[in-house]
DNA sequence: TTCCTTGCCGAAACCGGTTTCGTAGCGGAG
DNA sequence: CTCCGCTACGAAACCGGTTTCGGCAAGGAA
């Protein structure tokens, strides 16, 4: 029904449901149906139905635009795409905007992105999009330690919400994934094999990841009573080619691990060119335990053990935080962390 | 109150310049400012100069949402990403997005994106991003032989256009790489080294550049004298495991080519693991040609020849091309093509 | 001089909503 | 019966622009 009335509207009419159409068939003023609509305390409850009814009925949508210009809220949410921050956020990029798209849609807001090749343009890219009210809010991917994002956006008062937890939490609101976790029991994993040397090969310093994760590690191999090997650990390593380097590095080392755990899967992957050079077997010669669960983790041989982050659930929830933001929660009612999710796969074993 | 408001108009940017500011600092009307700068013919050119000047010094930038509401126009491109077509698309998403949202934000536009999982709520996405206006366009990736969204826009009659070309071609505007000719020019380079048997892995049919490509391929062979193997063509190969398997079963068959074309590089790096499973040298045993230009072609060894395409330009131009449209020149205008690039790299030699 | 254009701008309506404010009508207390 | 206080709605302003329409003044033709 709504279906044919929505075509005859679209094809034929041209013309749009408007406010005023619902209020003349109910004999009530554009007042009235719209705070019936929006839910104000003084409309009765009879006729907040028969509004809401007829509404739905007419299939009235209220142009989010329209509103925008009185209530100053476009309902959209925000994206800047560092472009800068390579190879690392491609993997999971789909999945990551899907959710976000998938939670903005929920509740009737859009995502509107914005990609800025250079760490100079991201700032006068989102200059440009809070003058122009663009988005209400942003959601901003790939926290850094002290991130300049953060500042400009607190100092403008502009809503926002991060993907992973930043230093100074005044007026942060976040969704992670506790990697700290997952470095830890991913040793605890190896100590239980039987492995008492282990390497470690981090992801980029300059986000907040990389020190928690880091921190992860270095605790679970203390409470093993493991030694730290410097040799053994490496930062920055967020390419396949980051990570095979490092592994070579630390396979150079004498004595060297029987495991490595790294901080993302593409280092690992690295991890396992490594190994093919040196004709090392990955999960016998050595051990591998990685995080981010990307897909190519499960098309190598053998398959990478990791910590699957799920980047589509991610996104939703952020979609849903920060929306509830910009209606004006206290950001501290808006802090969510998950787990990652262990995949035992192939690539760990018994130390040889 | 008034007091309030004057010293934050004063001191802070927390108010925005409004046309009536603009006109009441100028002494004209609201409306006479308007029609200056949106170019009407009956406004002086002195008058004209004088409103810009003074609406660039006060800063003044119309908000596109209150601009919507009247002239119907949001400035927004829509894109919506298919999750259902895989891996595919990925390499080259953000790329994609990042010349998508350049192009669109040169003109003052800005991108919105929503994701569908499935082909089928990829409908009500469109839907209701149309019923909802919230765009005023769309960009339409991977187009199909046969497109369904193409005929729901067409229907609608709300302007697209698509990155690739159609079959039926009527109030369809498009930006495409014209793949058929690297296919053609793929076999030339091959036939000049040498090779005389050369096998085809092709990629999806369902999508218009499948049987494209095919016709280039076919055309340089037929061109060059050389006889099509059955056993030596294969398609709908996307995936690294798709390329693996068409690799191994053309490679079953006797006599094997010298040479395979793959119309993805996804593909081609399938062929890859093919060989290295066989024995076969790449650029030695077995030359490959690939398109695409993905930055994992760089990190296999040999390096994978190949046709690049620079995604970045492509989406600069779609949206270049859709913005154009949106603001109604005929489609007939608005077709552009361009050429990839050949990188010739490590993976093609004389045949052994 | 008069009449008719033409150029250029102001006044006001308009777009589709939201929000403030005023008030009719009703029930209960005095 | 009057007065009061609510409840529930209408009237109108408002948001920040665009667009239609009308008219004044200058200039050219008759």
């Amino acid at each position: 029904m709504s279906i044919d009335a929505d075509q005859m509207k679209a094809g034929s009419q041209r013309l749009r449901v408007t406010i005023s159409d619902v209020s003349e068939a109910l004999g009530l003023t554009k007042s009235t149906v719209s705070r019936a609509l929006n839910g104000y305390a003084d409309i009765s409850e009879s006729t907040r139905l028969r509004v809401r009814r007829a509404a739905d009925k007419m299939g009235y949508r209220p142009l989010s635009h329209a509103q925008a210009i009185r209530t100053g809220r476009t309902k959209s949410l925000g994206l800047v795409i560092q472009m800068a921050d390579h190879d690392a956020q491609r993997p999971f990029l789909a999945e990551f905007l899907s959710g976000l798209s998938q939670g903005a849609s929920e509740e009737g807001w859009t995502l509107t992105i914005a990609a800025s090749d250079s760490p100079e343009t991201t700032f006068e890219t989102f200059r440009t999009m809070i003058a122009d009210r663009k988005a209400d809010g942003f959601i901003l991917p790939r926290t850094m330690s002290d991130d300049p994002r953060v500042k400009l956006l607190r100092a403008s008062g502009i809503p926002f919400v991060l993907f992973g937890r930043c230093e100074d939490p005044a007026g942060c609101a976040w969704y992670d994934v506790l990697g700290e976790d997952a470095m830890q029991d991913a040793v605890r994993h190896l100590v239980a094999l039987g492995h008492r040397r282990i390497g470690f090969i981090n992801g980029g310093m300059q986000y907040t990841y990389g020190h928690l994760r880091r921190e992860g590690f270095l605790s679970a191999m203390a409470e093993a009573g493991l030694k730290i090997e410097p040799e053994h650990m490496r930062e920055n390593a967020v390419t396949i080619q980051d990570g095979e380097v490092s592994a070579h590095e630390i396979l150079d080392s004498s004595p060297t691990p029987t495991a490595i755990v790294c901080a993302v899967d593409m280092a690992a992957l690295g991890v396992y060119r490594a190994a093919a050079t040196r004709g090392l077997q990955i999960g016998h010669d050595l051990s591998v335990i990685a995080y981010d669960g990307i897909q190519d983790g499960a098309h190598v041989t053998p398959q990478l053990t990791t910590y699957s982050v799920d980047y589509t659930h991610s996104g939703r929830r952020l979609s849903a935080l920060l929306i509830r933001r910009v209606m004006g929660e206290p950001v501290e009612a808006l802090r969510e962390t998950a787990q990652a999710r262990f995949l035992n796969r192939g690539s760990t074993g018994p130390p040889a």
